[in-house]
DNA sequence: GTCTATATAATGATAGAC
DNA sequence: GTCTATCATTATATAGAC
């Protein structure tokens, strides 16, 4: 799948597809153009939208195959001690690679395929949770499925500034051995050694004493 | 300021930036067009490009005048437990709250604005870290720095999904407060008994055996 | 199915009257 | 400074030859 080596027998629109997976993984569906889309498949402009009617047919096109996909993939492992973060995800599936800059610029712009995403996520991490509180490797959270949701947030944020963290930690690319290995060690010392010395938010929360508004009053609305 | 009330005294090029920054917010800089942002701004087309130059001129008007309205605000209040997380920042600065969809935007854009928030981020939070572990609240990480990294990056997670969360958790605004108690709490539930339920991760990475990347070597602490 | 050429609409930016 | 009118460009989408 995605192949662009030279010999292509790849069909029309599976070739235009895959070139505006790679394209709007660079620069996402608003700055991406249906001409420079056709051009990096190959082909005329007048092909994208015969074979897929207008621009958002073929973003709906992407995403639907993105999804189908993913649901081929199922060997997550789940015996590991890992979270599935969007990073040990593709390293569990590098045939993966070329959609994963996609997938993260759907998360950045949000929609229907981010929400998909953020789901399929969220069931992920519920069952690594249940899998680990069974086995005594992962704590077993008074809510294991706002757990779940909470954790996976934080996973994407980690994600989506994957650079901005390379950058701060004084490294360009995350993936480098050096600076890999100093954020996934501070990760992992974050959820093995707890931030917090004692109990005393969680008893504040527990007891009924909001520690974020002094007044003990919620915030009403968002504008 | 972005006072958008009947009685308005403020000049043209301050109501055109403060519309963008309105508009902007909900539609991001891609989708936003000169004149919805003027017709925002009741004010004709032409005026958007004769202050502001071009749109481009007026984007970096609008991130710099952030970026100093920002800075303004040094009241962040470092005695409180609380992470500096987005939510908790615009909760101590509701006179903030008409741009935070703005940051929020900008932080899904990236650029130079999402740089300097995440950079000033990191450094209120090494602070709150440091000051937290010298007081015995904050657990006290090996490389302080780099948990702040860390932890700046997951709360952005979950301030750019808030909406998603509160989806997740059965509700449609996080800030309603069952949602938000039941997300707060289960957020400082995970920073308080962590993940891991001992420390066999954390030896594995300290014992030179990534589990993730094949070859690995461990990183020499921070300069 | 494929390609060239074009229609239509919207954009950023500007010129010039007041 | 403000506003109307317009230019030049670029986008999506379509028509029609092959």
């Amino acid at each position: 799948m995605l192949n662009v080596g030279s010999n292509d027998d790849r069909a029309t629109p599976a070739r235009i597809r895959d070139a505006a997976i790679s394209y709007v993984g660079k620069h996402g569906w608003d700055r991406a153009t249906s001409r420079q889309i056709a051009a990096e498949a190959g082909v005329p402009v007048g092909l994208v939208n015969y074979h897929f009617g207008s621009k958002d047919g073929l973003r709906i096109a992407c995403d639907d195959w993105i999804i189908a996909a993913l649901l081929e993939e199922k060997t997550m492992p789940l015996t590991t001690g890992d979270l599935p973060t969007p990073d040990t995800f593709i390293a569990a599936h590098p045939e993966l690679l070329p959609i994963s800059d996609y997938i993260s610029m759907s998360m950045r712009a949000g929609g229907h395929l981010a929400d998909h995403l953020f789901d399929s996520m969220v069931e992920l991490t519920r069952q690594m949770l249940e899998v680990g509180a069974d086995e005594g490797t992962f704590h077993a959270y008074d809510d294991p499925y706002a757990a779940a949701v909470v954790l996976v947030a934080y996973s994407i944020g980690a994600s989506l500034f994957g650079d901005t963290i390379a950058r701060s930690l004084g490294g360009t690319d995350l993936l480098a051995p050096d600076t890999y290995q100093r954020y996934v060690r501070t990760a992992v010392e974050i959820f093995t050694r707890p931030l917090f010395a004692d109990e005393r938010y969680l008893n504040a929360l527990d007891t009924n004493v909001p520690p974020v508004s002094a007044k003990g009053e919620l915030h009403k609305e968002k504008e």
